[in-house]
DNA sequence: CCTACCGATCGGTAGG
DNA sequence: CCTACCGATCGGTAGG
């Protein structure tokens, strides 16, 4: 991005953040860019070299904001559980702060060309294993049952991960609400306590 | 779909379902299709009016399928338990049986046109609104605990859809076993029985 | 199902 | 950041 002001970076990745997760990277033309900002298409590339230039930066500071949040957390003395609590809380927190930067981070990576799809997904693997390592300390404590923690992992995140497709923030939840819920549903299951 | 033998159609609606499980729909060109059947791009239209039309019966067959699985189990005489056991069973296995007609299922509906989009809407929105239903009379019941219902479900729905992300036919589990594992945690959680 | 083609739009560039 | 433009590709059609 060269010459391009702070100010500019942020409004053009706010654009674009917003048309790719509308109508999907694919589908959104540079020139739909370019009209939300009021310039010309062909002005848009005094700020980026490629189209796929901006889906990667929405991509690895979208990455970022998640390893940003988990990470003094899980750095952190706390209990195994209260640490897993408070991650998923975090987790929430960065998918409600902006549901369409969620939904380009969770659906839109597969349009990358490589070699920087194989980074991004290196890096996500990296932050499901920062979930994984979690779980599989509350499960060799003897905090958690004897789960697969794969398995587990999985469970988890896919519950937190779905929240992008029907959280509005004018909703009756906030986040910190969806998180606790979330977490209790997920630590003591659907059923009845006692049945 | 004019003068199309049934296996012709076959194939083409499963070359369609891989590619754009792949691709997406909007980076799949029809060229791209016509060659997974090894004819020209132009023949395809011999078959199908729009590439949309494609799209739109990939979508209606899968909708179809999900119902056709669920609906003698939510209409049977079973125990609420044990139909939304079922339920989530017979859902995993309309996924594990095409995790790439789940993924266009799932992910692809945002690229029809209206009113399509809407009618799509509304039967993904009344299946939804079966597991609700079930959810809503366990809950009444006492057999689930008190839980705002329309998250249960999210929290159930979420959990299974994603599947279509990570299983593969070689893994390690059966789609029997994970509806089985996925009911389990559901029902009685991550936490040790009894902590 | 093929050949030959259509207008529209795509991402991107040169020169200012 | 604009004007003017590029070759490539898009979904789709006519006529056989």
């Amino acid at each position: 991005m060269p010459e391009t002001t702070p100010d500019r970076r942020t409004e053009l990745l706010a654009a674009a953040i917003r048309l790719f997760s509308d109508r999907g990277y694919e589908a959104t033309s540079v020139r739909e860019i370019a009209d939300a900002l009021a310039i010309q298409a062909g002005s848009l590339y005094a700020h980026i070299e490629t189209k796929e230039d901006l889906l990667w930066q929405i991509l690895t500071e979208s990455a970022d904001r998640f390893f940003a949040a988990i990470q003094p957390i899980v750095d952190s003395k706390l209990l195994t559980l209260e640490r897993i609590r408070l991650a998923i809380a975090a987790h929430v927190k960065v998918i409600t702060d902006s549901t369409a930067a969620a939904a380009v981070y969770l659906r839109e990576w597969r349009h990358l060309s490589e070699p920087r799809k194989s980074e991004f997904a290196g890096r996500r693997d990296a932050y499901e294993r920062i979930f994984r390592d979690l779980i599989r300390d509350a499960i060799h404590e003897g905090t958690f049952g004897d789960f697969d923690e794969k398995f587990a992992t999985l469970m988890v995140l896919s519950s937190v991960n779905w929240i992008y497709q029907w959280y509005r923030p004018d909703g009756p939840m906030t986040p910190d609400e969806i998180a606790r819920r979330i977490t209790d549903l997920l630590f003591h299951g659907l059923k009845r306590a006692g049945s």
